[in-house]
RNA sequence: CGGGGUGUAGCACAGCCCGGUUAGUGCGCUGCGUUCGGGACGCAGAGGCCGGAGGUUCGAAUCCUCUCACCCCGACCA
């Protein structure tokens, strides 16, 4: 180990920062709280979007694009919307640059003033739903199922890469709908779109739930989340969903003629997930000596790194790794030979175990004397010989196994973290001692949640929705509750 | 916007208190050779407006003033 990364639990945000650097998935930009996104970053971030994409066809979406500048008007147009976004919105107030008087660089032209400012996108309700009006008059016009893939701006005071930008990538679904229920169906769709995602292909476990009043998207009437454990025991929000009833569409004036010939305004949702889920996958599963990647959503899900004393063993290492390479191809796995003769290989093993890849080849002249091959996986480090005609199935089912393995890892770390609470004692001991989740009952008021976040740091995360009723008494207040609901400290 | 800190090679830093040869170390980079089954080693090299501006001084990376940028901790957030 040539330089280490900092241990994950002794300095876990230092260790966070170090991979994401180490691994080559992005760095901070000239610009104070952007990320340059790298290639390799990126290509996990594609594979999550290719996904992700196919998921949302097949639920019936189709994929538009909506202007990056939004008229200033627009956003004060829905009150609480307004209020949620004002603070932390990018403006555009000139068109054009000049030369300074004194020569030295630019100037913003004090000529080329726009009429009406325009802001940077924050997230496109409304100019999604100024541009509905119009494409919305019968009934016979919806349901409009359209998602986007952007980048949005939301100038924060903290952030950190991946997990909060000022910029970032995210995909957003806006849909119009005839009825209440429709509408409501289409939300919890999506948000079951997103569990199924989180879990089956990032393998990390979530709770569905919804949030307090307090906590909900700006104009959404009911907003639904995906929460995520950490290894940290904090809990991070991975997607959310929401239900915005009427609110956009009378604020923009959409309605729709219904069979009765009666006008009625539209029912919508909007619904998202971020570059944040880089963060997420990052902090779910990775360890001390690097990322470990979902086999799902690793770029590269074998590498094979050769092992020669001399030309002669080179090339017949590497003829024989070309088959190798060429079966797991066939057999639809992404495989990379990495015959660099740049490094040597215990470099290649540290650099490919920093980033995660799933699977490691390795190939020697040992091998080719035995028609063996070394794999090694990244989740368990174990290594193992096996025999060269066994490659193909042995490494098919072991990237399942991978997958599995890993999502287990992380269910059993979110079971191990979350606990009970039934009074507040109870609470804040298990807050400071252990973090994670904790079940515990709430009087339902926003006053005793901001004091418990006040008091504590810790927020409610969401209201569970596989939950049963309970009775009980509220941790803070001792009045009556009649679910429990989640609570942690979060990112 | 409050409180703390840092700006010196691509990166990480030393040097600054107490001013004085040619500004140094590690990693990385280039070349050559030996190596190659867990981040190899030797030799030779390249690379610096010491964040910027002003001042003090015979002389400033070092002292003073101003300024800019970034990082960390708080209030706000996917």
């Amino acid at each position: 180990m040539a330089q280490a990364i900092p241990k994950k639990s002794e300095d876990y945000s230092g260790w966070y920062n170090e991979i994401v650097k180490r691994a080559d998935l992005a760095e901070h930009s000239p610009v104070r709280g952007c990320m340059i996104i790298k290639p390799y970053g990126f290509s996990i971030w594609e594979k999550m979007q290719q996904t992700l994409d196919r998921m949302f066809k097949e639920t019936g979406h189709s994929n538009a694009y909506f202007p990056i500048f939004v008229p200033k008007s627009y956003l004060s147009k829905e009150a609480d919307h307004v209020e949620g976004f004002a603070k932390e919105c990018a403006v555009v107030t000139h068109y054009r640059l000049k030369n300074s008087d004194t020569g030295e660089g630019v100037i913003v032209d004090p000529e080329a003033k726009l009429e009406e400012e325009l802001i940077i996108r924050p997230t496109s309700e409304t100019v999604i739903w100024d541009t509905y009006k119009n494409w919305i008059q019968s009934y016979r016009d919806l349901p409009i199922l359209v998602n986007q893939w952007a980048n949005v701006v939301r100038w924060e005071m903290r952030t950190r890469l991946f997990l909060r930008t000022a910029e970032f990538l995210w995909q957003e679904g806006h849909t119009a709908h005839a009825t209440r229920q429709e509408a409501e169906e289409e939300t919890l769709r999506m948000l079951d779109v997103y569990a199924t995602f989180a879990e089956d292909y990032m393998a990390m476990p979530v709770i569905k739930g919804s949030k307090t009043e307090s906590e909900k998207f700006p104009g959404a009437v009911d907003t639904y989340c995906i929460e995520a454990l950490m290894q940290d025991g904090k809990a991070l929000q991975a997607g959310t969903s929401h239900f915005l009833g009427q609110n956009f569409a009378k604020a923009f004036d959409v309605k729709f003629a219904d069979k009765e010939g009666k006008l009625e305004h539209v029912w919508g949702t909007s619904w998202g997930v971020s570059t944040r889920l880089m963060g997420a996958l990052i902090m779910a599963h990775s360890d001390d000596d690097g990322l470990v990647l979902p086999p799902k959503l690793a770029p590269i899900e074998v590498v094979i790194v050769p092992i020669y004393r001399n030309d002669e063993q080179k090339s017949m290492v590497e003829d024989k790794a070309d088959v190798i390479q060429e079966q797991l191809r066939e057999a639809g796995i992404t495989v990379k030979f990495d015959n660099r003769d740049t490094h040597k290989p215990g470099w290649k093993f540290a650099e490919y175990e920093l980033k995660g890849v799933p699977v490691r080849l390795a190939l020697g002249p040992k091998d080719l004397e035995n028609g063996t091959v070394e794999v090694a996986r990244r989740d368990t480090r174990e290594k193992e010989v096996i025999s060269l005609e066994s490659v193909t199935t042995h490494i098919k089912s072991l990237l399942v196994d991978i997958q599995d393995n890993i999502y287990k890892r992380a269910f059993d770390y979110r079971a191990a973290n979350t606990s009970v609470a039934n009074n507040w004692e109870e609470f804040t001991n298990i807050l400071d001692e252990k973090g994670g989740f904790i079940e515990a009952h709430w009087d339902g008021t926003a006053e005793t949640e901001d004091k418990i976040k006040e008091e504590t740091k810790a927020t409610i995360r969401c209201i569970p929705i596989d939950t049963k009723d309970e009775e009980g008494n509220c941790i803070y207040s001792g009045n009556p509750s009649k679910r429990r609901v989640i609570f942690a400290r979060a990112y």
